[in-house]
DNA sequence: TTTACCATAAACACGC
DNA sequence: GGCGTGTTTATGGTAA
């Protein structure tokens, strides 16, 4: 998997060679500007009307995507979307319409001079319109459910919504139709739901993201976006931890800086509290995002796997830095445990042994020091045992916490053992 | 080198 | 029968 996650600059269907511009998903949305309730009524129109050469474009010039969705979407600050809603509402409740009219409108109205001429101004964003979209198709059906109305849409309108904001498609061969559908079919992101009655005319059925399935796109998303964030890191001046340095990043159009991990926390507090108007802002230190609170704190990884594409990045992601990454959650935002769902459809994965594992290591430190043969310890080197073992968990989950950046959870749980150790003496 | 993700193609079934 | 939709399988490229 490359650093853009999903469709590799390609392939079959591109002219290698030709290099241009990019502007991607800015100019896209800048061009496809969604009126509500639009969202694939009149998908074709503008595709073709849009489609200049027939010039293929390299994926490698991600200003656009750092551009739109850390600020948009990640950093989801209202001063970066003045509609107040993320690149997409995550609990899809609020101003989904508008999300990314309010992407395109946020990228077009406030974008800064570096970014326009990163991305060669509207010529680039002109060419742009012929690119290939750095997403998965996965993603792109997320982007098109999640901006419908009824958060819910026929294949055909996913279709439509597909060529309209990547025009890309109008001229692809049609082979990604059936992409869209192998998608929908084979990843779990996706329920069939049965029209309604009264609109039972159409043919098939119409599609939705699972909810439960909804985190995991949306980290996928963010994934996607964070080996650009890289990029834009510099050292940090005096990394607390040797074993596990925060990158930091710099947001030059807002002026902001916050840890990587600070954004995984962001996102997982953008799931936590996605309230209409109250949108975190990790740039803000008055944000309503408190990762001190010790609720807040999500250290665990959504072990859905097996063809679950999107989701997959967050899995490997997670389940190789052990860092903190989302956890299911259920609409209400609340931490689930890692249920799935009913009739299990393949979910157990190796992945999924190995979290467990994982966690019973950390859980079970125990066995590191087993009673030796000769019988059970005594008191003193139990105590001792304990406290090492006790210490470790400490240093672990520490380490947990320092990379999700929540350190003063860190401070809240030294404060619980210190008032335990008290409490027991 | 292995593994997993992803795109793509193709075949088939079903319903309109 | 044609077409759209949905499912399944296979294959190859890519990155970790």
């Amino acid at each position: 998997m490359g650093p853009i996650i999903g469709m590799s600059p390609d392939k079959k269907a591109e002219t290698p060679g030709v290099q241009e511009e990019r502007a991607g998903l800015r100019g896209v949305c800048g061009a496809g500007t969604l009126p509500e309730a639009e969202s694939a009524a009149s998908p074709r129109a503008t595709s073709l009307d849009r489609a200049g050469g027939a010039e293929d474009e390299e994926l490698t010039n991600l200003n656009w995507l750092h551009e739109n969705l850390l600020q948009n979407f990640t950093l989801g600050g209202p001063e970066a979307h003045p509609s107040g809603s993320p690149l997409f509402d995550i609990e899809g409740d609020s101003a989904a319409p508008h999300a990314f009219s309010s992407l395109s409108s946020a990228s077009s109205s406030s974008t800064s001079p570096s970014s326009s001429s990163m991305l060669g101004g509207r010529g680039g964003e002109k060419d742009s319109l012929k690119a290939k979209p750095p997403f998965s198709f996965s993603l792109l059906i997320y982007m098109a459910i999640e901006q419908s109305p009824s958060k819910s849409l026929p294949v055909k309108d996913i279709y439509g919504w597909i060529l309209e904001h990547f025009p890309y498609f109008s001229s692809a061969p049609t082979g990604w139709k059936n992409s869209v559908r192998h998608n929908l079919s084979l990843n779990k992101c996706f329920r069939k739901v049965e029209r309604s009655l009264g609109k039972a005319n159409g043919k098939g059925s119409l599609w939705c993201v699972d909810p439960e399935y909804r985190p995991n796109l949306i980290q996928a998303l963010k994934k996607q976006h964070f080996p650009t964030a890289h990029a834009f890191c510099t050292p940090p001046a005096s990394p607390p931890s040797a074993s596990s340095p925060p990158r930091h990043l710099f947001l030059q159009d807002q002026n902001c800086s916050l840890k990587e991990s600070d954004i995984d926390a962001a996102t997982a507090m953008m799931l936590l509290n996605s309230a209409p108007g109250q949108q975190a802002d990790p740039c803000d230190p008055d944000s309503p995002m408190d990762l001190s609170r010790p609720d807040s704190v999500l250290v665990s990884s959504d072990p859905k796997q097996d063809h679950n594409y999107s989701s997959a990045p967050l899995q490997r992601c997670s389940s190789r830095s052990s860092s903190s990454s989302l956890s299911s959650l259920d609409e209400g935002g609340r931490v689930l445990p890692q249920a799935r769902r009913a009739g299990s459809e393949g979910f157990h994965s190796d992945e999924d042994s190995d979290l467990g594992e994982e966690r019973g290591r950390q859980a079970r430190p125990a066995p590191r020091h087993p009673a030796g043969p000769g019988g059970p310890p005594g008191k003193k080197v139990r105590r001792e045992a304990k406290q090492e073992v006790d210490e470790e968990l400490k240093e672990a989950a520490g380490s947990l916490l320092h990379l999700a950046g929540i350190r003063t959870c860190l401070e809240l749980s030294k404060h619980g053992a210190k008032s335990r150790k008290l409490s027991r003496k």
